[in-house]
RNA sequence: GGGUCAGUAGCUCAGUUGGCAGAGCGGUGGACUCUUAAUCCACAGGUCGCGGGUUCAACUCCCGCCUGACCUACCA
């Protein structure tokens, strides 16, 4: 009976033999910290102001005097301290020493004043334990720190580390503002289906699961592209779904199993299009939440000023290899002149192109940027562009090395997609992955989708980069990890 | 997949050459009516990640495993 569950179990048994119930079915606040601390920011200390407000919340931090205890107590907006003394309400002040802990979720009731000290604080009439808390709370001063216990207790996280809850209310916002700025342009927000016979739109490990009534295999969606341009086909202008992908495949600080993909695709469009909606998008988005296009995050700046900038695959990397673009289209001289550079088994002169790229020039791109001109063999469901058919129209946008987005002009050529399938699944048998392709999109395709262009927008991504979080766990609540 | 590092009290962390397991916060008891990391006195609190091995003796050295972080590789 010397451990602290112990001890407020205990306290917890002695309440409701006391016959106060300590978990309280209902209790209503009629204001919260943030709203008395604005409303009587001027009154002067030791001024008291003879009112009647009710808060409640998370108690955090309790000081002693035997006399008198202050206190905080945190809720949804911040924390308020409290104050208690026996002058007040002795019988009071006697129950908090005996039941009230740190941790507890209280409900207090009282008037106004500024302490010595210049803290607006209430002056408590009187309190109730509305849930007993039977831990204790990580330490008042360093906090709750190791990553681990933070990602596998996150409400631990949530309740010791403010700046936690700051990014996910950072996070709703940003996607409400993309669901809202989509929406006013003429999007519409569908749902397609997660469960897949044939996982497509992506090439990636799948999970796998199973129906047992249809007796059938399903996988989870490795992505929605193909749902979604069947609706282009069936006549919806522009749409897009922001939802759960799964992809079956390796954790690393900038890839969840799960992770939220934004897709959008507008018939009528291309590329061109789409890079401008996107850069407004963001333009946008960054001053909605920010104020301002330019965002500071430490010593990082991100300025997402119009428009952004824009670099062409073929001209960076001939630049770096010090050769004109129409050299760079020599597989031969492109070999030559990467040996001693880079590596690659790839025989295939757009891969080693895109390779080189990657690996040289993407990872110091910043700033955000778009990377426009990727090679034809690298882009299969990309169109060609009309004055180069070596080159396709798509685009990727980089913001401190990472993609954060790709969007093209979507091929809408049945025969063609039919053969890329057919490839592909030649390259699937060969890697093992022995799933049928998605014939039915196809014969979608047959009926004829309008020219359109479509994207993809990692959301957990462009949260970190708009939060400055360097890892993927930072801007997901329960992200992937295995068990303890 | 490969490499590096880490895991010790509820939390944050020390722990020397292999020689009794430590501190602060938190907790309990006591003093204290304007503190905010309150202060002061006393006390309690341990599967040293898990399993083997070496040794008179292992938190410490060796082997294996688990979990995590970082780097790297893979990655429409």
């Amino acid at each position: 009976m010397s451990d602290e569950y112990s001890i407020r179990s205990k306290k917890l048994r002695d309440l409701v033999e006391a016959g106060s119930d300590p978990y309280k079915n209902f209790y209503t606040p009629n204001t919260n910290a943030k709203e008395v601390k604005d409303k009587y920011q001027k009154i002067q200390v030791g001024e008291h102001i003879d009112t009647s407000i009710k808060v409640s919340g998370r108690l955090i931090t309790i000081r002693d005097f035997g006399g008198s205890v202050f206190f905080h107590i945190q809720d949804h907006t911040e924390k308020i301290q409290c104050f208690l003394e026996k002058k007040q309400n002795p019988e009071l002040l006697e129950f908090f020493k005996k039941y009230v802990d740190s941790g507890d979720i209280v409900g207090v009731e009282g008037s106004i004043f500024r302490t010595k000290k210049g803290e607006i604080t209430i002056y408590v009439r009187s309190l109730k334990i509305l849930a007993k808390c039977l831990h204790p709370l990580p330490e008042k001063w360093h906090g709750l720190r190791d990553v681990e216990t933070r990602y596998r207790y996150r409400y631990l996280d949530l309740i010791m580390n403010p700046e936690v809850k700051d990014i996910f209310t950072r996070r709703s916002k940003i996607i409400n503002f993309i669901r809202n700025f989509l929406s006013e342009r003429g999007f519409v927000e569908v749902e397609t289906p997660y469960l897949q016979p044939v996982p497509s739109g992506a090439l990636a490990k799948p999970f796998k699961t199973y129906h047992n009534e249809l007796e059938m295999n399903l996988f989870l969606r490795i992505a929605p592209e193909l749902y979604l341009k069947r609706l282009i086909v069936g006549g919806f202008d522009r749409v897009f779904e922001i939802g759960k992908n799964f992809r079956n495949e390796g954790i690393t600080s900038y890839h969840n199993p799960e992770f939220t993909m934004l897709e959008l695709y507008q018939s009528y469009a291309n590329y061109e299009d789409l890079m401008k909606l996107t850069e407004e998008l963001l333009y946008n988005l960054c001053k909605t939440i920010n104020g301002e296009p330019i965002l500071k995050l430490g010593e990082k700046v991100v300025n997402f000023s119009l428009p952004l900038k824009r670099i062409s695959i073929p001209e960076k990397v001939a630049e770096s290899l010090g050769i004109s673009k129409e050299e760079l289209k020599d597989l031969k001289l492109l070999k030559e002149k990467i040996k001693g550079k880079m590596e690659t088994d790839s025989e295939d002169w757009g891969e080693i192109v895109l390779e080189y790229f990657e690996e040289k020039i993407a990872d110091s791109l910043d700033e955000p940027t778009f990377v426009v001109d990727f090679p034809v063999s690298t882009s299969p469901l990309a169109k060609r562009k009309s004055d180069d058919q070596d080159y396709t129209e798509r685009f990727e946008l980089y913001i401190f090395g990472m993609e954060v987005a790709n969007g093209f002009s979507e091929l809408n050529d049945p025969i063609d997609q039919r053969k890329r399938f057919e490839e592909q699944m030649k390259v699937r048998k060969t890697r093992e992955l022995l799933e049928d392709m998605d014939w039915d999109f196809v014969k979608a395709l047959e009926y004829g989708m309008p020219p359109t262009a479509g994207e993809g927008i990692g959301i957990d991504r462009l949260i970190m980069t708009l939060t400055g979080a360097s890892s993927i766990k930072e801007v997901i609540l329960f992200p992937a990890m295995k068990p303890d």
